[in-house]
DNA sequence: AGATCTATTCTTGTTGAACAATCCATGCTA
DNA sequence: TAGCATGGATTGTTCAACAAGAATAGATCT
């Protein structure tokens, strides 16, 4: 595996696990140091993290853990509705995708019975990854895939603990159930209200912790 | 200016301008000494150009332009039509950005009339990204602006000169029409309608050249 | 005290040289 | 011709150094 990319992995797992919280600022050295590389090489996968939304950049001031205020959170809420609700509005009849889609709600299921609401959290990912799916476009998949990991730094922000995903493991399981049984319109509505309301929870999470 | 963002400004620039052919290497050595910087400064805005999925990068192997094959372009379309469409279809009447998107129009008018085809392919792009505007959301429009920025590079790639871009002037303007006095799904539609017909002669420009 | 200016100090921005790792083209061998 | 060594070129990465901008602390003034 090239070093670089396995670099580019190893910070976005340690951001997206909150090992690296929001807002935190990143310096070149120790983090050069800690991971054992040149400076050089840390700031090419800063670039990377920095084009993905995962980190901010500001000349000469260096790099921090991207923390999304509300209006950043509002308009990551904007392009989950506009994506994912085309997608679901226009996926054909029995995309393999949805096997995705499945198997990411009955994993869930499990996951929120065995209390593990880390991996629920996950597996919520997975499941709205699953739906992008559905499109049969890479390029709509990794564009989606950015502003969900930047969603999980709001998340992380205000503490939005995981299980506080658990009434929505039942919303995925519906938005699935909407798509297999009923139309693509009909599972897109649903998808669109649950948005609305994951949205409202975490600008309510927001408020509570007195965040901009 | 920062120098380094100032420099992917200027890399970018160069390849939308299709001074660095689709396809074409680039050598880090001979364009560090080109663009008067180091190696190191260079493979930062590499990085930089690659997430935009402008240049690609294969470990060892070094940098090139992008060179969409056919299902690049198709994967390009699909992304189109869902965020264009999706957006139009939701924008609310009277949004502001409606007004980027008639000056648009007009200056184009006024460049296909003097000839001058290559102003026309810039404000076309400048028309879809005063739509994607419409979302007044500032990922979205990153996004977006990638996806067509690659484009542009697929149109260089088989040559599809900008004065086959003619008839699409028109086509703007319905889809304008249609976001003025009809309904956003008229419009959505029309505009569908138009990335139908533009994915058929980027298609067939491939096809013609003989490109995959 | 509070505000403002200044000097010092720290961090980032960038460079050049160096070497390792990998790829590529050439020519050799069977 | 197919496969294989070899040498040359390019990329990957590091290091040390310095320039440039930002932050901090201290001094000065009101």
């Amino acid at each position: 595996m090239n070093h670089e990319s396995s670099l580019v992995n190893q910070l976005t797992d340690r951001l997206i696990a909150g090992e690296l919280r929001p807002g935190a600022r990143l310096s070149e050295a120790a983090l050069a140091k800690e991971f054992d590389v040149s400076r050089n090489t840390l700031r090419e996968a800063f670039r990377v993290l920095g084009e993905q939304g995962l980190v901010n950049h500001i000349p000469h001031r260096g790099v921090s853990v991207a923390s999304p205020n509300t209006s950043d959170v509002i308009d990551i809420y904007r392009v989950r509705r506009h994506i994912e609700c085309s997608v679901l509005e226009n996926a054909p009849k029995n995309h393999p995708g949805a096997e995705g889609m499945r198997r990411a709600v009955e994993a869930a299921h499990t996951a929120a019975a065995a209390d593990d609401w880390l991996r629920v959290g996950t597996l919520n990912m997975s499941f709205h990854n699953a739906v992008v799916s559905l499109s049969d476009s890479s390029r709509l998949m990794r564009s989606f895939g950015n502003v969900l990991a930047e969603l999980r730094l709001a998340f992380l922000k205000v503490e939005v603990l995981d299980f506080l995903h658990a009434p929505f493991v039942e919303r995925n399981q519906e938005v699935l159930d909407a798509y297999l049984n009923e139309s693509p319109r009909e599972a897109a509505a649903t998808l669109g209200a649950y948005l609305g309301d994951s949205e409202r929870q975490v600008l309510g999470a927001y408020a509570r912790a007195g965040q901009a």
